[in-house]
DNA sequence: TATATTTGTTAGTCTATTCTAACTATTTAA
DNA sequence: TTAAATAGTTAGAATAGACTAACAAATATA
């Protein structure tokens, strides 16, 4: 079985090459604050498993072995995430750290009860895609809300971005993802964009924007 | 934060001195299955931290601070069991792997959470009480069924083992918890017992009534 | 393009936890 | 009450995963 650690690092790998496929080892450094030698180290390791290609100095490349690997530690952190809040009454800023640790339970039969009480969901509480048991990913077709243009009716349908100082501020606005949001104006200037939902009118910044997620 | 590794050594140790008070090493090398010197090793550090005295060639005894730290463990992982057995459907005979891993999560919220969705019980699914908050363990006063004489119906309340293998010849007799026992017969010889309870009549060796607590 | 900056690598060390082999103390039993 | 058996200990090594210091390659910039 893979060390908690292992996990750890294809995770982050894996979030890194959602984008550019493509990921850098000052990247992996940062996300799981370790140095550059311990990441160093590992990526060795990884690419002996066969979870990366590995060649000094280049960029490294997940390969499918890996992305599926890492696909089944994302299915459980995002199926235990949407379980904490539906099941267990938490809210989406607190369910972060926990899952964090549950992800690396090995009993397959606690994560499919999950997805079975839970109706098997296609989302996690951030509105990000759960991976299934294959270990595929729907891809999102969600535009940005910093993209809308003044008097688009959109509906809030994921977050790019899911710090708890960022879902703790969502939190204070009362957003939450199904809301529908109308947007009244963007002042060209710094893009701050006016909107209307649910009875607020708020100015959002356009770092706010652009982590809303929309359709 | 103590280590996982840390955090069985202390339960174990604790399950083992709860009849006795001291504990030996070779005990916990077995529960463990590690070797006498990785258990020699840690004992030390244990009773560095002070959880446990240790003298050389003593027996050894666990601390108020060892005591506490373990019944918060236990805690864990007996309110986890009912939790997969009361909320999630598991059967008492499959949640014993899965609560070993989820009685190392940190997060005090998380296993409130459990209490208060389970009404704050105060036995886990193989009737073992349940560590308050405080780390107080109820002690139980049950008998074993063996100890019962011919005539006698008592209930069964507890079980004095929890491995896989019983606890599925247990449900192959469809012995519950709560079920009424009337004891029919005791051989002498063997101390084999005849038993009818839910209109099963069956015969229990002297292995197995040793094994389920009644009252 | 030459140099400065950033990024990645190597070598060597540290800690936690485990192990085996060899030894010593304690307990049991002849 | 001494020998045999059991239990506990020490020393030394292995592995995983992290670190710092020193260095090398790649990239960005003047």
């Amino acid at each position: 079985m893979n060390s908690q650690s292992i996990e750890n690092y294809l995770k982050v790998i894996f979030n890194q090459a959602i984008s550019t496929d493509e990921v850098n080892t000052t990247g992996i450094a940062q996300a799981l604050e370790v140095s550059l030698p311990s990441v160093n180290s590992m990526v060795k390791k990884l690419a002996g498993m066969g979870f990366l290609e590995y060649e000094k100095y280049r960029p490294l490349k997940i390969t499918e072995k890996g992305r599926q690997m890492a696909a089944m530690i994302i299915r459980k952190h995002r199926l235990t995430e949407m379980y904490l809040v539906e099941k267990m009454g938490f809210g989406w800023e607190e369910v972060h750290d926990i899952a964090e640790q549950l992800e690396h339970v090995q009993s397959p039969l606690f994560f499919d009860r999950m997805d079975e009480l839970l109706g098997y969901p296609k989302r996690d509480p951030h509105g990000s895609p759960i991976p299934n048991k294959k270990g595929h990913i729907a891809t999102l077709e969600y535009r940005m809300l910093a993209d809308c243009q003044p008097g688009e009716k959109v509906v809030l349908k994921a977050l790019g971005h899911t710090s708890d100082a960022f879902l703790k501020y969502l939190n204070s606005k009362n957003l939450a993802l199904g809301v529908e949001v109308e947007v009244i104006a963007l002042e060209m200037y710094d893009r701050n964009m006016t909107v209307v939902y649910d009875g607020h009118r708020e100015v959002l910044s356009s770092l706010v924007c652009s982590k809303l997620l929309v359709s």
